[in-house]
DNA sequence: GAGGGTCAAGTCCGT
DNA sequence: ACGGACTTGACCCTC
């Protein structure tokens, strides 16, 4: 039974999408940050002790929220690691505090139990690095700071004891970068053996779509995000198409993650839940692809859902929506819905 | 607590 | 040129 998963945050009411009070339960599921800004205004001493209980909480924070993920149903049993976990960890200014062999350890210890856990309850987890991580950017700067965010994700994956295998979990990135394909080839071969393991490329709604992430499906194995995909082609994807078949040889035998999202419930309000939105349509009637890539709260198109639950045949699905969790609970009840 | 200004970093699109 | 979108709006400060 393939799984459904969500991103980054914990929510425990649907009216948390726009924002976790200070006062919320759910708070002790979540990571907390602080700014480069900030800690720059205050002495040495003190931000080194934000920035130390900042990191206790959101190792916390993060244990908990795998334990949590840990008592949902097996198909349930999916998540994303916030990259926020380990603020400032790659500013220049800040690096040094997580150098430190006291908070070393700290990190060792914390991430090994997180680890533990994901593996004893089956647990698939994943990193996927932001906007800033371009590996394949023309500016060299770009990409020398992008490795290093990558390699922090990679740090991480290997405190909770990943990076062992091929995808035994998976570090996401885009191609991004106007250097393309031959650019993420050549800093390919820069990363570390931990980071080759887990890396793997999503296909974009702009520039480098499914077929640009095929030409590198020999290096690592290719996310499908099959809205995006959408968003670039305006096609909806069939399970049975022959590029798939593609990007389930990129993975190597492991189940592959495909990306679902859905155009934001409020851009698409008199759309009728029981069709998928005709793209060509849609543009015509004045929409443009930026309002059509923003995501949703929920997933709230039946036809569309039951599109993309036809994809959980070949690869586990992250849902991608402002409602979290919620958002990934309600599709896997309307995809059990007919079950006794 | 609420509200407004601020916040490390890249890239693209639409206006 | 600038705002908004993406990974994930949250944090900081003042009232």
């Amino acid at each position: 039974m393939n799984k459904i998963g969500f991103a980054c945050k914990w929510i425990d009411r649907p009216d948390q999408v726009n924002g976790i009070k200070a006062s919320d339960d759910c708070k002790k599921y979540n990571t907390g940050t602080t700014t480069v800004a900030w800690l720059s205004r205050q002495t040495k001493k003190t931000a080194e002790a934000k920035l130390l209980s900042i990191v206790k909480q959101n190792l916390e924070a993060t244990r908990k929220l795998v334990q949590k993920v840990g008592t949902l149903n097996e198909s349930l049993r999916m998540v994303r690691i916030s990259s926020d976990l380990l603020p400032v960890y790659t500013h220049p200014d800040w690096n040094y505090f997580y150098q430190q062999s006291d908070v070393l350890g700290l990190l060792e210890r914390n991430f090994n139990t997180i680890g533990h856990i994901a593996r004893d309850r089956g647990i698939r987890l994943s990193f996927h690095p932001g906007q800033f991580c371009v590996l394949a950017s023309d500016r060299p700067d770009v990409v020398e700071n992008s490795i290093a965010e990558f390699e922090y994700h990679a740090d991480m994956a290997r405190w909770m004891g990943y990076g062992k295998t091929f995808q035994d979990m998976k570090i996401n990135v885009h191609i991004s970068g106007k250097l393309g394909t031959a650019g993420f080839r050549a800093v390919y071969n820069r990363l570390s053996d931990v980071a080759k393991n887990c890396i793997t490329i999503e296909n974009e709604e702009n520039t480098y779509g499914l077929d640009e992430c095929l030409d590198i499906a020999d290096l690592c194995p290719i996310v499908l995000d099959i809205h995006h995909h959408y968003i670039k082609t305006g096609e909806y994807i069939s399970s049975d198409d022959p590029r798939i078949e593609k990007v389930i040889s990129s993975w190597r035998g492991v189940i592959p993650v495909f990306h679902y999202s859905v155009s934001r419930e409020d851009i698409l309000s008199n759309h009728d839940i029981n069709d998928k939105p005709d793209l060509i349509l849609l543009l015509e009637s004045g929409l443009n692809k930026q309002k059509l890539r923003a995501h949703s709260d929920f997933m709230w198109n039946n036809a569309v859902n039951d599109w993309a639950l036809s994809h959980l045949s070949w690869g586990d699905c992250m849902v991608e929506a402002k409602g979290k969790n919620l958002a990934s609970f309600k599709l896997f009840e309307y995809w059990k819905r007919f079950d006794v």
